[in-house]
DNA sequence: CTGATAGTGAACCATCAGGTTCAGTATCGC
DNA sequence: GCGATACTGAACCTGATGGTTCACTATCAG
């Protein structure tokens, strides 16, 4: 562990694909807690948990209306995914043409 | 866990700072397992690990020089992640302008 | 050949993550 | 008020993750 980083807690929760799928499903609309644990047959609780998670990376914001808790998609945290994508991609496109002269030259070495 | 998918890795592997860390290292070259595991102190067989993780997302590339490997940055999976983002992202400004009228009529009501 | 170097794999350990159950609490509908 | 509903939190279980040590193999330099 280097250090904590907000960008750890976005990648980290995009990483779940129960988690994707929930943030597919508030891309459809808000929904509560129990909507989104219906399709996959999950507890409440360990949907909360979920949404907890989403929560802390700004991913997804609740507010609680009446007995049920409304998830919405978050504006935030996606920025910091995106830029440091793009940060990476452009590396790896600088870094392409000389991985292809290093794979030309040990291909002629014996192993 | 709904179920597996490549994105998962993808995620996953950058999920962890020591690893994008050593992604930031590739960036500016290539690099042994020895290089990669010094900076932070960590042993050969630690980083080792990091390094099968990154590979497995297909996000490095490695190849065994003499008794050295030397990792790079590899080409693929980052398409995976540009992606989702930019569908998640225009799901959210689709959503913002709801959201907002949401906050608004819940704003006026008791809690 | 020989010692030092670089990596590897197995085994182990501690912590975290995803999930459950169960026992609350708060709210809704009547 | 009262039962049903929706969530919440604590406690617990299991498997994965991040890291280590240790013994071993392969290679390099001389």
């Amino acid at each position: 562990m280097v250090h904590y980083q907000p960008v750890d807690r976005t990648f980290g929760a995009l990483a779940d694909p129960t988690r994707r799928v929930v943030l597919e499903r508030l891309g459809r609309g808000s929904a509560t807690i129990s909507e989104l644990a219906e399709p996959s047959g999950m507890t409440l609780t360990g949907m909360k948990k979920h949404v907890r998670v989403l929560e802390e990376a700004q991913l997804v914001v609740t507010v609680k209306v009446g007995r049920t808790r409304l998830c919405h998609l978050g504006p935030r945290r996606l920025d910091d995914v995106r830029e440091w994508v793009d940060i990476y991609r452009q590396m790896v496109n600088e870094q392409l043409d000389r991985f292809g002269e290093l794979l030309d030259r040990t291909k002629g070495e014996p192993h």
